[in-house]
DNA sequence: GGCAGTACTTGAACACAGTGCAAGTCCCTT
DNA sequence: AAGGGACTTGCACTGTGTTCAAGTACTGCC
């Protein structure tokens, strides 16, 4: 595992893995080090400061991303390949759930993201969405998506806290709980949904996107027929 | 302006403004107890820990959007009302981009936040969408909102950045954009959408906001009745 | 083979962060 | 007046990003 030397992709490709493993507060570039099986400074060679770091790991996973083929792409019958996009930046960002984070604190422009971003953009021109429309339908979906894990980023942040306090996890999650539910005591709707919510406990994060995700298209394709009508008005 | 002794409401107060005016990093215990008048330790009297803090903070604002009334909401009727609701958020989220990086690295589950989750919701089941739907609805409106905002918070991020360099600050701008041409280069509808957004820079998100809360609120209407007939078939 | 220079790596150090601790200071109650 | 609780303070400890001077090792050249 230990190199003599370091390269830029090893140190990127170690800084996924600690982020995926540890999210971004286990991110420091001690551990960074150790894991790389050198001194943590020697990170500052090949990197200009963390932040760099972050970048350069916050664009290496858009790469990750399958583009659907945008050959049977068409206004007729375009929801299927965006359903794919969107469901494949959701995959990603469920598997990288420290990226939304890395993205509200920095700006995240690298070439993978280019690389999603153009694919996307093609996809709703071939979908019929004409000039900056393209854009605004573009950024829909990529925004619905987004939202999404920030959901999910808490989460997994709260999962890894819980797990960090060891023993009294179960203890301390039952605490949460008792927390929301006497907060929502005061509002019926939130405490009906909490007791069903301990039922379908898992299974719901996922209907709800592909349900927000079916919704969203659906209403792009209304707007999209009725800014055609609005132009050639 | 200093006070002999502190309250946990001129705390949160004092957190809120250093939040909105310097961001999630440029909040820490001692800047806080300077503009507070008092020292850094003095805080931990009345909060448990900067995440407490922080928790409290992110809960209060939520406080600040109005709840629309919703006695002339109905399955007929109801997109005004969630609009104005989603705009309300729109625009809180605005005010304090930091929220969207204590949400995606916390929980944040407190009164405030309920309180506009249980109106939320209540304006969904108005709407005519029933059980799990109206939270399915609710959810995608919100997690629309919240996706929309982490650009926000990015590009306050950036701001405050670009502020912190100073002299430069225009250099660096203008680096930034030079790098962000170059990346876009190879894919020729990325630097078509630069060269047009540098005109109608500012004015521009705006409008891609409206436009999606647009479709995805006419895409839950379709939803809405799609689920209708599925149910009654 | 020796030599220089380049490409890294390292350990010590600095500045600043969150926060625990013991020692205050004030004010209110009895 | 005395005591105690509410609150504040300064100090110090730990952990973090980052810099820097000092290495080490490899490369190509004479």
């Amino acid at each position: 595992m230990p190199r003599d030397t370091l390269t830029r992709e090893q140190i990127v490709h170690a800084a996924v893995e600690l982020l995926d493993a540890e999210g971004m507060e286990g991110l420091n570039m001690r551990a960074l080090g150790k894991r790389l099986g050198a001194a943590a400074t020697a990170v500052y060679w090949h990197v200009g400061s963390k932040d760099d770091l972050i970048a350069l790991a916050g664009d290496h996973v858009w790469n990750e991303i399958a583009l659907p083929d945008l050959q049977r792409c068409s206004p007729d019958d375009w929801r299927p390949a965006a359903t794919d996009m969107a469901d494949g930046l959701h995959a990603m960002l469920t598997r990288h759930p420290w990226l939304v984070q890395a993205f509200g604190s920095l700006l995240m422009a690298g070439p993978g993201k280019a690389r999603h971003d153009d694919h996307n953009l093609a996809l709703y021109e071939a979908a019929g969405f004409t000039g900056a429309r393209a854009d605004q339908a573009a950024a829909a979906v990529f925004t619905f998506v987004l939202g999404n894990a920030v959901g999910t980023a808490a989460a997994a942040s709260l999962t890894r806290k819980l797990d960090r306090e060891g023993d009294n996890a179960a203890q301390s999650m039952r605490e949460g709980m008792a927390k929301a539910r006497e907060v929502a005591s005061s509002f019926p709707r939130l405490r009906a949904r909490l007791e069903t919510a301990a039922a379908d406990y898992g299974a719901a994060p996922d209907d709800t996107f592909a349900f927000g995700l079916r919704a969203v298209l659906a209403g792009l394709e209304s707007q999209r027929d009725a800014a055609d009508s609005f132009e050639s008005a």
